[in-house]
RNA sequence: GCCCAGGUGGCGGAAUGGUAUACGCGUACGACUCAAAAUCGUAUGGGGUAACUCGUGUGGGUUCAAGUCCCACCCUGGGCACCA
């Protein structure tokens, strides 16, 4: 027994495949194209991350089946390296994220090489290479131009510790996505995008993807779909009503009082009404400071302030009702104010029980006619906020505006129509003064910045540089200032899979961010790959753009991901792999001691890819095991005679397809074990044919060793190019099964019949075994149940 | 609290309502060896000498037949969380 020698071997192959461009496809004439791709990497790190080894394993294996199932398959990759998450660890570290760039690239890729995927090199990107982010520049201005953007105003996340702002996908219980720190709100003014606008799509267009369903459940709930009516409470001696939200009109009788969130509008504009200011203000005040986890750490315990000598009407008997501030009404979401229905409202009842309001259990009117009687307009929420796209940090594409005063001026003297037809963009009008840089100046380059590190100032480190925050307005050429806030990195990620196809293509690249016959071609993706953590984040964002995108007309599918499934979590011993638990995996050591093929495999033996998996050092030699045995068997293969086993192949070859298309690549493989076991058993049976057939199914699991088998069987690589190997459907009936006997239900015993026997023949063998005669002591069978193929069953 | 996913040998995990524990790890014994490793072979859910019997988180139910379907509950993992 031989030890598979694959450190030769995976070397010359690994030349062989980029030399020749094996997995290469031509993108421009390709009659199947399938876009097969795994969510890029962030190298942070010190480099790939077993779990990112794991995602892009079970990635390829599916792209190298569907290339053998006859599909020209472009399997991509690239590095999401720009962004907080990479300058994060060039601080830990202490260097500068431009100079770590270059360093984490070339080990990422050097890495990425190792493990056999049939990645298309030529095509990769970095996000931040100016080729690149010129462009993500250029969507956020096509963005800007058609008003989706917008600066506001608003109580934001701010996390201390990364001093920026965030957006709310980006607060995972109350803490930074990056670093875990409590995030606290401040006021701020911010460039937002206005994902709200398609929150109705988003929600509405999850029902036709393929998708996992708990991804798809999870962006349901975090956009929240709700239906009610905003209803309008007048208030005693003052000119505008408060106007409230409600899923629920017909409670509208129990309604006793108002609640106002403590960001509402509304509670500075009655402050000559309110009698206790100064209290009411208190509460205000210390309410916007609490962070989120300090709002969940109170436990809904329900404060707030009464706004005395403000009283509001009810509408639908005119009773006059007390407002309330308090914290547990939310601003953003609806009007920011409550109608207040202790009796069939938990929160309000606890808000009533404190403060000693009265709880009315009024009848209930049925929803349609409560919102006619009190003339309520009906509408939809959307739990969904705008995506907040500003940083203030370094390492991003700095956001392509010029803030120019005499352009503001100038707008101030004109209505927005007027402005229009001048040529005014619907964004240029609406953030007054704020000018997008023309698409022939970008990229906005990022400079170097010796002092990088964000300033925790609200501004980021480029503010205090003159050379690049002071530039020409690209409207009247006049001085104005940059922007110097960066933007979000998932940002960056939302459209690279668009960016992919038209990468390489230097000259095309200056014109266009992709190419539209290539984009027709190629997208959108047919299969994707990737962390479920991802569901509301990079998924989301990636589908608002491409929906803007071809709303704006640069492209013409909605919705980015065709196929969209997510891979598991990779446990080591049953416990999270971790830095601070010390059981992180490095696989450079395990592909340089057992192989690559090896290590593929063994992580994809561990479960379901789609459910992760259990990494336990022991198990690899049942990997190796069979790597050698297989090996060895194509070393000394002599062909044999046709036999029953090329019939006995068949079912195999279908439990195998089946199960990759499945991605239970874990099933697939103990086939190919249940297979080695049968040649090793009968090695004189096994035709060329059928070892051809097995080193096919084999191939896309441990691609190295399948092609060098394959050139020692005479024939010319690539295998990986070859046809996946074809089967029937039903199984031919010749030969015998071997028949249960059941008894009432239990197995009682076994013979070998015919393949093609009746449910007579059966019962008339089954009651000749002497066994089932001492059964059934002369009874007569009840009933006789027989399953083709299976089993029979005696009821008696 | 709400919404998902899941509880199967010592372990990772298989099982179109039809032979529970495939495949692999581990363990035991045997072969080879001076010996060990590697490799190969055999066995391996519990109880029982055996016939047999009990077994897929718990308790019910449907069915000729339930790990699989239905009802109730327990536990684990994940997500959301004062969204009116």
């Amino acid at each position: 027994m031989k030890n598979y020698p694959f450190q030769k071997i995976e070397k010359k192959w690994t030349s062989f495949w980029i030399q020749k461009k094996v997995f290469q496809p031509d993108l421009k004439k390709a009659k199947k194209p399938f876009y097969n791709l795994m969510m890029f990497p962030y190298p942070s790190a010190e480099g790939l991350h077993v779990g990112n080894m794991y995602a892009f394993t079970g990635s390829d294996i599916y792209g190298r089946f569907m290339r053998m199932r006859g599909n020209d398959v472009f399997e991509p990759i690239g590095l999401d390296g720009f962004g907080i998450h990479s300058e994060n660890y060039a601080i830990k570290i202490g260097a500068h994220p431009m100079k770590q760039a270059r360093v984490t690239e070339k080990n990422f890729y050097r890495q990425l090489l190792m493990i056999g995927n049939g990645f298309a090199w030529d095509n990769r990107l970095e996000t931040y290479d100016p080729e690149y982010y010129r462009w993500t520049q250029w969507i956020f201005t096509e963005l800007f131009r058609a008003g989706l953007v917008s600066r506001k105003k608003s109580p934001v996340n701010w996390c201390p510790s990364c001093k920026t702002v965030l957006a709310d996908e980006q607060v995972i219980s109350g803490k930074c996505e990056r670093c875990d720190s409590e995030v606290v709100k401040k006021d701020l003014e911010q460039w937002f995008f206005k994902t709200t606008k398609y929150a109705g799509k988003l929600l509405d267009n999850l029902d036709k993807l393929d998708w996992s369903e708990k991804v798809k459940i999870a962006q349901r709930n975090w956009i929240g779909r709700s239906e009610g009516a905003l209803i309008k409470f007048a208030v005693v001696g003052f000119k505008s009503p408060i106007s409230v939200f409600t899923t629920r009109p017909d409670t509208i009788l129990g309604a006793t009082y108002l609640v106002l969130a403590p960001e509402s509008a509304v509670i500075p504009d009655l402050q000559k009404k309110i009698k206790n200011w100064g209290e009411v203000k208190k509460y205000v005040e210390k309410a916007e400071g609490k962070s989120e986890a300090e709002r969940i750490s109170e436990e809904r315990a329900k404060t707030g302030v009464e706004l005395k000598g403000v009283k509001a009407i009810n509408p639908v008997n005119n009773m006059e009702i007390p407002v309330w501030v308090s914290d547990y009404v939310v601003e953003g979401y609806g009007t920011g104010a409550i109608m207040a229905v202790p009796a069939y409202d938990e929160r309000d009842f606890a808000f009533s029980e404190k403060f000693g309001l009265p709880v009315v259990k009024a009848p209930l009117i049925p929803k349609e006619q409560a919102i006619k009687q009190i003339k309520a307009k009906k509408t939809v929420e959307y739990r969904l906020r705008d995506w907040l796209i500003s940083r203030q940090r370094y390492w991003g594409p700095p956001i392509p505006l010029v803030y120019c005063e005499h352009c503001a001026e100038a707008l101030k003297r004109m209505t927005p129509k007027q402005a229009a037809t001048k040529g005014w963009t619907k964004g240029e009008i609406e953030n007054s003064g704020w000018i997008p840089v023309r698409a022939k100046d970008l990229p906005v380059v990022l400079p170097y910045v010796k002092n990088f590190r964000p300033t925790g100032s609200g501004e980021s480190p480029l503010a205090s540089l003159k050379n690049f925050y002071e530039a020409k307005c690209p409207r009247c050429g006049k001085t104005g200032h940059r922007e110097t806030d960066v933007s979000d990195t998932f940002l960056d990620s939302a459209w690279y899979f668009l960016r992919y196809p038209s990468v390489n293509d230097k000259s095309l690249s200056k014109r266009n961010a992709f190419d539209p016959k290539l984009t027709k071609k190629w997208l959108p993706v047919d299969m994707y790959l990737g962390g479920a953590e991802h569901a509301v984040l990079h998924l989301l964002y990636s589908r608002f753009l491409t929906m803007a995108l071809k709303d704006l007309k640069h492209i013409d599918f909605e919705e980015p991901f065709t196929v969209f499934h997510a891979h598991g979590l990779l446990l080591k011993n049953g416990a999270k792999i971790s830095k601070s638990k010390g059981n992180v995996i490095n696989p450079d050591d395990y592909i340089k001691k057992f192989g690559a093929d090896a290590f593929r495999m063994h992580l994809m033996f561990l479960g379901p890819l789609e459910e992760g998996g259990d990494f336990r050092d022991s198990g690899i030699v049942g990997i190796t095991r069979l790597l050698d045995r297989v090996w060895n068997f194509a070393l000394n293969f002599k062909p044999g005679r046709r036999t029953g086993l090329s019939e006995w192949l068949n079912s195999s070859i279908k439990k195998i397809t089946k199960n990759i298309s499945d991605l239970r690549y874990n099933v697939a493989i103990s086939e190919l074990m249940v297979i080695m076991n049968k040649f090793s058993e009968r090695p004189d049976e096994v035709t060329k044919k059928d070892f051809e057939t097995f080193v096919l199914l084999l191939a896309p699991f441990a691609p190295f060793m399948t092609e060098e088998i394959w050139q020692k069987l005479g024939n010319k690589p690539s295998v990986h190019l070859k046809s996946w190997p074809s089967f029937r459907e039903s199984a031919v009936g010749s030969g015998s099964f071997e028949m249960v006997i059941q008894v009432n239900g239990r197995v009682r015993d076994r013979v070998e019949a015919e393949a093609g026997i009746d449910a007579k023949e059966a019962e008339k063998i089954a009651l000749g075994r002497p066994k089932i005669k001492t059964l059934l002591k002369g009874a007569k069978p009840i009933r006789v149940i027989f399953v083709e193929g299976r089993l029979i069953n005696i009821v008696a």
